[in-house]
DNA sequence: CCTTTTCTGTAATGATCGCTAAAAATATCA
DNA sequence: TGATATTTTTAGCGATCATTACAGAAAAGG
């Protein structure tokens, strides 16, 4: 998953995926398939683990403690020492060759869905309102999860735990400003 | 240009460059020395036409004008139906493997480039008047470029010119509310 | 027209890509 | 212990990677 992460899927051989793990290239196939079934493990197991925070997040009671809850497990899984810089659901595969283009297109229906994840929530948030009628839950949506997936380029150019927090806390104002 | 812009600099082969360009390989090599020479002359040719819109944003009169019209120049350029979804300087190698390492650092360093010029634009309205006196030009240059990546993730994730104006839009309403 | 230079095309370099057949070693169980 | 599964190792598959040596064609200059 780490190597993944941090290289990228084209960016990482099928000989450091086993040299990391310390296996055989013939092992690596009877456990998992392939490159790509390999990588879809790694994509769950990521979501399972480390991109957790997401879902946790979201059920925060209310919208602001949501958010908020949303960018600091971000920001403290990106800058987690042992961790890659920025998020696998954009480092993994966001420009890639013909080989990869299936791993690119589902890179992008998994950060789509967490998009439709954050928009449900805002949502209910509307019709609780904990936030004003008139707030548009799919523009905000899109816009906080913007916010997130340029402070995962911004980690990956070495943006430090306290940029990316006052990134983080100026895209909240626009609204709890 | 267009295929490092759309599959990245590791997607890109030798044999795509050469057969898109219609010349065989020595003559490539001999024209321009190597993949990553040819690169280095790709995004200079990148700054040069399709961002020259940053630089052109930022001498607008106004900081709201230069950052109005940066955005728009931003979705302008993602949204031209010739150009690949999102910016080189992020779809280039966001994350790559040992031997595009070179090439990571690079664009990681151009876009630090375009943040600073943001940045120093605002500085220059805070000492003109036209931002607040306690406006932090380097925390919100670093919030618009931020967004601006993020508007590079969604638009490779396939997100319209409307989406990427509101999102726009919404960023911007920090400042300008 | 002939020589010299420049360019283009063919072909192949070693390396590495993802992947797999078959032998060798190990574990399982009667 | 001995026969049977299961796993690991070795070795190599064809394809493609970036790169280049070399031969032939075109262009340039006298």
């Amino acid at each position: 998953m780490l190597l993944f992460w941090r290289h990228g899927y084209e960016g990482t051989s099928l000989a450091a995926l086993t040299s990391a793990i310390g296996i055989n290239t013939p092992s690596l196939y009877a456990a998992f398939g392939s490159k790509e079934q390999l990588f879809q493990k790694v994509l769950e197991r990521y979501l399972r683990n480390p991109a957790c925070y997401l879902p946790n997040a979201l059920q925060e009671p209310t919208a602001r403690k949501a958010v908020e809850k949303l960018f600091a497990g971000a920001i403290r899984m990106v800058a987690h020492v042992r961790h890659p810089d920025g998020c696998l659901l954009v480092q993994g595969a966001l420009a890639a060759g013909p080989a990869a283009e299936a791993v690119r297109r589902q890179l992008a229906a998994t950060r789509r869905r967490a998009q439709r994840a954050l928009q449900r929530r805002l949502e209910r948030a509307v019709a609780e309102r904990d936030l004003p009628r008139r707030a548009n839950a799919e523009r905000l949506a899109g816009y906080l999860i913007t916010v997130l997936w340029g402070m995962s380029v911004q980690a990956a150019g070495g943006a430090t735990r306290g940029e990316l927090a006052e990134i983080a806390s100026m895209a909240m104002g626009v609204l709890w400003g």
